[in-house]
DNA sequence: TCAGGTCTGTCCACTTGTGCACACAGGACC
DNA sequence: GGTCCTGTGTGCACAAGTGGACAGACCTGA
């Protein structure tokens, strides 16, 4: 929290997170004294659980955060990706409670932050404002509601390809996800082995190709049609409810 | 909601539920004159999706309901229970939004309802009011997380016995479950056979017994022991973020 | 009391995913 | 140029879960 500061007033040196992007003229006018932009690296950690939830972080760029819920054996399973079009951090609880999940910078860049308090107080002040953080939660929890009944019922094939789409829709990146298989495996909460044999049919049929640390996506096309509807159906929901706030060709979710 | 209206102002004449009975006197006298309670079938659905949600439902009682995510083949998928802990509608979008999943009471019994705009209204004039559900909120979030995570890495069996508990706990029925095989596959997202071959183990061990339509419990420490923790890890943050809100004798998730 | 519908138990062949093991490849560092 | 470490490709035995099939059990209603 003690990067440079951007308290920009102008539309175009706003952080590039739409949620702070649309906000009206007025309201982003409340948040911007608090907002400070900084650099974070992958694999830090936002909050663990039971930390004191006091600071909303927004993806900007091409930065991506991840939801982790701690398991008895120690390991993590992730849930869901928030990139530039959300945020993560007292979204839902509007703060000082304790963090029920991990969330961790997946993908590194700069994140735009505000205190809680102030946010809500700026919420006060503006209806419309607390309009669209309200709308987005409702976004991000259909978003987990999604991801639960993604994770009963597809493959991990499909989850596989779901999960790239998603990441490269958010970063901006078209050709390449920095990944080990390991990790992809982790996140996917499935073995390492199965996790390559997966990539290693996709190879096969053209769709990517690996590279050590990351992988490269050879035909978008093909990995939409082996991925599950599941992108969509949230896409559709956060164009719905934030109509008028994000505009049709920024539209992000997944 | 045009049944039977229940305006009470004392404890003892409160819905049976624990985020309405945990109400300061103020705060319930705020919600008490547009709280309406009536009786609720099994199956009913309460919302759709698209549907504009604009009442709010507490469950009473040993009525339980359970939010459903459509699928591409029709098939719906189970994500979490809602029984007397808690309410379901606008809980985190404040209302006037098309619904993302279905809403359907899985057991019937009495609900309370109020209009999101009537809660919306006494939320506003009482902070304290609606801290307890930003509270809530968070804590139904926990669940959804945990439920993510429960189906990327449990098993069938787990879950079924995670589901069979967090089901008793909110009926307060200790030794049956009503539900058929087919049921307990469709919530579960397996298929029927499978589910039938879980139970069928848990019989031989002694867990549970087999009715037609429903299950019967007969060594609840058995299922226990056989369960996830996930209805665990959901029940402490229960306790922790509504602590002062509801005793601990009734706390209640999963 | 018989018929018909639904629910249950079980069989089987099959696919998906696990967990471990091991050889080898790609970089980084000296 | 070698060393070491991490990451990758693949083989194997096994466990978990699928989906269709079918016989029999239970319940209801005529």
């Amino acid at each position: 929290m003690d990067a440079r500061t951007s308290n920009a007033t102008e539309i175009d040196s706003r952080p590039i997170n739409n949620l702070l992007r649309r906000l009206s003229a007025a309201d982003f006018a409340l948040l911007a004294p608090h907002v400070m932009v900084e650099s974070t690296a992958a694999n830090e950690l936002l909050y663990s659980p039971g930390d004191d939830v006091q600071v909303v972080h927004f993806p900007c760029g091409p930065s991506l955060a991840t939801f982790l819920v701690p398991n008895e054996d120690g390991r993590d399973v992730e849930t869901i990706l928030v990139g530039r079009e959300g945020a993560v951090g007292g979204i839902v609880s509007e703060g000082y409670l304790p963090a029920y999940t991990r969330i961790c910078v997946k993908f590194g860049g700069p994140f735009a932050r505000i205190h809680v308090s102030k946010l809500e107080a700026a919420k006060q002040r503006s209806p419309s404002l607390r309009h669209v953080f309200a709308r987005y939660a409702d976004c991000m929890l259909a978003q987990i509601f999604q991801s639960t009944a993604c994770n009963a019922i597809h493959s991990i094939e499909q989850r596989t390809a779901k999960w790239m789409l998603a990441a490269m829709e958010r970063t901006g990146d078209e050709s390449s996800v920095p990944l080990t298989h390991e990790q992809l495996a982790t996140l996917l909460g499935v073995g390492r082995s199965y996790a390559s044999r997966v990539l290693q049919s996709f190879k096969a049929e053209g769709v990517l190709d690996t590279r050590r640390g990351s992988i490269l996506v050879r035909n978008r096309e093909g990995l939409r049609l082996r991925a599950c509807l599941c992108n969509e159906a949230v896409k559709m929901h956060f164009e719905e409810v934030l109509r008028g706030v994000y505009p049709t060709e920024e539209r992000e979710a997944g």
